[in-house]
DNA sequence: CCTTCCATTTGACAATTATCAATTTCCTCT
DNA sequence: AGAGGAAATTGATAATTGTCAAATGGAAGG
């Protein structure tokens, strides 16, 4: 791939501050590749080859147990995934598909090694990027062990209403099962929740939520205080 | 405190090939110190000031949000607890306290990040231990979404089968009010599924678990294939 | 040794969440 | 536009898990 090809993931935090050698050198061996909807990426178990980079489109980072699944997360653009298992070198512990059409930049994760042990910057990146991928994941698991899945989908629209523009509209941009899936509950009881929402300030109409009262939702997630803070969403 | 005061530090992958002068700096700013148990040592919110390590004792990690309460892991000697957050500078997510008379070494989280930008093996030894932490979360996260509260009892099990040198005794380190909260269980409940754990190959007193059977424990818990490695415990 | 306290256990019950089956709605493809 | 298929919703029911209260047991301290 041509260095120059996609600048703008010259800007992730991943690879701001390296030099331009390094830079360089990822690119040298780096793939990029488009992928229709539903195709596995990552099977969870295999040998992690490569560190991806979601330029357009969004993969969803699941699990398989024993005919049970589960949504861990969700990538959208301009993210990486996979940056535990490649720089471990070691198996992945989540299995990877594409949501939609998407378009990836694919790092031979041996490159990415490699770099980690000549550019002090870059390990620095890694660090603060595992970091954030691990402190992600403690707020998720103290999500589903302390709050209930009602809790848990209010306190979803109120993270993705801070993401947004807007001051009252969110737009859902994963299917709702997947949302379910992802939230820890079935799509029979999150439509179920979405009802009981009504009741608290949030009027809805497919995948837009307009929230019309903050408060009552804030008061069902009780943030701020120490559990949840409203970024982070963890795909190492 | 002394560095030669406590040798088997030096011997932790954090530390393991890190430079003399590196070593020696952190242990230069280093306090050891001795907690009775139940004791306080970080609370959620906070900035987190230090880098710590259990040499004798217990930590428990845990969260507190609107009246709940869970635990997230328990620090045994020797691993160190809240680096990402000592490596970010910044708010600790999780809570920890004493388990009972404990031994800690306190490295402040200024000399960690100060050393973090000289000396790269010190960076590499950061990076494997936070992708390690990363991964034991994921697969706590997994094992919360995907299997009943027996099952993860029962995973437990087996887990602690595995570390321990016995072919089929088990003993319980933590109460079990804290193993039900890190399983994400009621202790009410946690009697219970020990008591149905005697039909299948497991006899209890107390805190002892003897596994007569395996195999049967084996089916519940279908480990190796993917879910479950048996290790990694997530303390970052 | 005894007392006291607290963890654990047990039982009854309630709440939450999952499952199954039947529609309905929405989206895509022709 | 219409047909087909998947997703979402709804209702009924079951399973899991949590709550409350009481009884038991074990460990620490006098």
């Amino acid at each position: 791939m041509r260095p120059d090809e996609h600048p703008e993931i010259r800007q992730l935090s991943l690879f701001k501050n390296i030099a331009e050698t390094s830079f360089a050198y990822l690119m040298r061996g780096a793939y990029l590749q488009t992928f229709p909807p539903k195709v596995d990426l990552i099977l969870e178990g295999e040998n992690c080859d490569f560190l991806y980079i979601v330029v357009e489109g969004g993969v969803e980072l699941f699990s398989s147990w024993n005919g049970r699944s589960t949504t861990m997360s969700v990538v959208r653009p301009l993210s990486t995934f996979i940056l535990a298992a490649a720089v471990k070198d070691a198996a992945c512990l989540m299995s990877a598909r594409t949501l939609k059409k998407t378009r990836l930049i694919l790092l031979p994760a041996v490159d990415v090694r490699r770099v980690l042990e000549t550019d002090v910057a870059f390990s620095h990146a890694v660090i603060t990027e595992l970091a954030e991928c691990y402190r992600g994941l403690v707020t998720n698991t103290k999500n589903i062990k302390m709050r209930s899945s009602f809790e848990r989908l209010a306190h979803y629209l109120l993270r993705r209403l801070a993401e947004s523009n807007s001051e009252c509209i969110v737009t859902l941009e994963i299917e709702k099962r997947q949302l379910a899936s992802y939230l820890g509950m079935t799509p029979e009881n999150l439509s179920r929740s979405i009802k009981k929402l009504e009741a608290h300030g949030v009027k809805t109409n497919g995948t837009q939520f307009e929230i019309t009262d903050v408060d009552d939702l804030r008061k069902l997630v009780k943030p701020g205080h120490v559990i949840g803070e409203f970024k982070s969403s963890a795909q190492g």
